[in-house]
DNA sequence: CTCCTATGTGAATTTATATTCACAATATAA
DNA sequence: TTATATTGTGAATATAAATTCACATAGGAG
């Protein structure tokens, strides 16, 4: 019976939480599961989160990070915004692809009334990164590449639309439909389109 | 205590469940509720359903429905392939705006064990209507009207990322996010950017 | 070394649901 | 009208999980 302090046992019970998403999903994330992967006893994990629900914010805290980071990452990569934009969808496309799990967190219903406050959360998640490729966009139309008259964050939206319906077809068939390939595609025709003339 | 043949009561109680989903989500959808809706009492419900499981079953017929009625609707409206895209769209916006449960049953999440069948159940409702639209497009390619160069599933995915992703952040954002709004401008420049010259 | 606090354990509790079953009431055909 | 199949009822059963709690122990501070 090892002790570890708290604050490696969060962010393990965190990842623990996150790998048993990405596999059993959604419904498949119970304290039983989490806590063997930890290596501690069910109960245990109170000692580290108030409640399941504090663990799934926790997961949140994880994929918004992973998803801010990729942007920086490319935003460092290159300054030019419409490169800035193709490497962002590249780079979220291996996210999605090696992290099932940001689907199905993203992806699950959460109506419920006791949930009241995920979707807020999502929401502030997702948007913040619309935002970034608001900004992005932005950069594109101030230096003359990016067609002008397109609104911009109707362009962030419908760019999250490249991938996600792809991403969800991907999951729904069990990696039948090749994201990948139809994120290369779609790009080619997107970036294309809002190109000025 | 009315008493009512099967198969009405499996209307009802597939609608109840519809409605009882649109509310409180999937996770909301329990036995109880549907059957106080039905009027029934909880163990009556299984003199129609073997078990909840068919009554969801019951549901994605219900959607599937809706769904290519959509679809067959506008091909009557017109033989414009570009404008039957376009009552499309705008079908498929009000459906989703009038039926949140469409959305909490696609977008819950199912990777869980025991429900394997689901997700190949919902691929292959999203694929026969990706496949109308493929359709669609193939008869604007013939005519002319959208160009030859662009893969035309690639078109219908994204052309379900006009809406899909909008509706996802309406949802989330509990209808702060314009669905409509977005709809309108995405389709003005999809349409636009498919257009042959 | 000895306390003291943080962490881990196992059993018990609670809650929420689906599902079953024996029995009752209805409707329909004869 | 009566028999029979169908549908509805209420109570009981089964199961799965989260959460609590009293107790145990590790490990650093002193």
């Amino acid at each position: 019976m090892k002790k570890i302090i708290t604050e490696i046992r969060k962010e393990q019970i965190a990842q623990a939480a996150l790998d048993t998403i990405s596999v059993h999903g959604m419904k498949g994330l119970n304290i039983a599961n989490v806590a063997r992967k930890v290596g501690i006893v069910p109960s245990g994990i109170y000692r580290h989160f108030k409640s399941k629900e504090k663990i799934l914010y926790a997961i949140f805290d994880l994929i918004k990070q992973k998803l801010l980071s990729n942007v920086a990452l490319a935003c460092e990569q290159t300054s030019d915004p419409i490169e800035r934009l193709k490497r962002i969808l590249s780079l979220h496309t291996q996210l999605i692809l090696q992290n099932k799990s940001i689907l199905r967190v993203f992806f699950s219903d959460d109506t419920y009334s006791g949930y009241l406050h995920r979707n807020e959360t999502k929401y502030k998640i997702i948007s913040d990164y619309l935002n970034k490729i608001v900004e992005i966009i932005q950069q594109g139309q101030a230096n003359g590449q990016i067609r002008k008259d397109l609104d911009t964050q109707m362009l962030s939206v419908l760019f999250l639309g490249i991938i996600q319906p792809a991403a969800i077809l991907g999951h729904l068939s069990n990696e039948q439909f090749d994201l990948t390939k139809h994120v290369g595609k779609a790009w080619e025709f997107f970036s294309e389109s809002i190109l000025a003339a």
